[in-house]
DNA sequence: CTTTTTTCTTGACCTAGGTCAATGCAAACC
DNA sequence: GGTTTGCATTGACCTAGGTCAAGAAAAAAG
């Protein structure tokens, strides 16, 4: 039976169990609790992670001192900045647990190993930093062009398990709106 | 005397003369004038083109049929759907002239053919890839959490030379406000 | 130089969404 | 089991920014 990073790895390139298993020892497995901060603004950040299982939040801080949330990450996907990662320069933003997470870490060091055993997983990479373009555009868009009801119904329709794991008010900050007027859109959907 | 082209590519490797002008002559230099639309909804991108003079813009049409500015690219800057053309499917967004633009395009046919030659350049890529990416994470986070007065700010720190150049309520659009509401902006502003 | 088109400004009015404060509720902690 | 602590809801009130309509000004076209 294959591991969720194996599966993930085989929709991209085709690799031999051996050599699957020779990548995967390459990651390093880690469990890690709620409410831990991997990454925080000034940091250089030192990981790329395949999440396993749990959830993770990305965000900014504003001037006020509040929290905006930029992205959610949840199983099979991918967490870092990746440009702070990159050219391990600093970041500005924090990266934190919302769930115990199970995750695969890759260091600068272990990816270039990576990379150099195994060059095919380089289209693999730019596949992911493409999706993370493609979600930041669409966002940026929806954030333009839709009201917050409409972006609220559009996230309940992409990420439909979340509300159930995660408090409000990061949702609410993840939409770009209080987290009252959230709590008053969900009233009155309800009506509906 | 080194080429646009040249300088931008010699700040991140180096290359001989020799190889600096084989790699050009894999880019087709082409005149475009003002208003014309280079890809649109739909399409499959066919281009990555590096911008010698001129000015363009990347937009979304929301559901009211207007447009949404995503961003402005002049001079020594890319422009491309990376992911349309990268997976060669379709777009979803616009991109057209403002002025009369000159620029280099490189073809699936012909990137593939220059990171077989120079792979060096593959960073270069990259970079590419992640100062978009940079881009829209400051713009999302910008829009959740500065007022539009405060963007306008930002605006014309970042591109100081663009309010010239480009139609005020093209600005409007990419500040995400009405071109109304950009116009009291700048007389509030001149009262102080 | 005149005409047409596009862009910019201004005023009057409106609404989506914010802020503040109070209250209820649930979870986590001792 | 009580008790903090964080989360969600609700109401009253407020403001940033939108919409519509009408001119003014500038640019492009003839």
């Amino acid at each position: 039976m294959m591991s969720e990073l194996e599966l993930y790895i085989n929709q991209c390139v085709q690799l031999s169990s051996d050599e699957l298993r020779e990548v995967k020892a390459l990651f390093e497995r880690k469990m890690v609790p709620k409410k831990t901060v991997l990454l925080q603004a000034g940091d250089i950040c030192k990981f790329e992670a395949f999440i396993i299982r749990g959830c993770i939040k990305t965000y900014f801080i504003d001037k006020k001192g509040l929290e905006v949330v930029l992205t959610f990450s949840t199983e099979n996907w991918w967490v870092s900045d990746i440009s702070s990662f990159e050219n391990q320069e600093p970041t500005k933003m924090f990266i934190e647990t919302i769930e115990d997470t199970e995750l695969l870490f890759l260091t600068p060091e272990t990816k270039y190993e990576l990379l150099e055993k195994h060059p095919e997983l380089e289209k693999m990479f730019r596949l992911m930093v493409q999706h993370h373009l493609n979600s930041y555009q669409e966002r940026l868009f929806g954030n333009i062009a839709h009201t917050a009801q409409e972006r609220y119904q559009n996230f309940l329709k992409k990420f439909p398990a979340l509300p159930q794991r995660i408090p409000q008010h990061l949702i609410a900050s993840y939409l770009g709106i209080s987290p009252e007027f959230l709590s008053r859109l969900r009233k009155r959907k309800l009506k509906e």
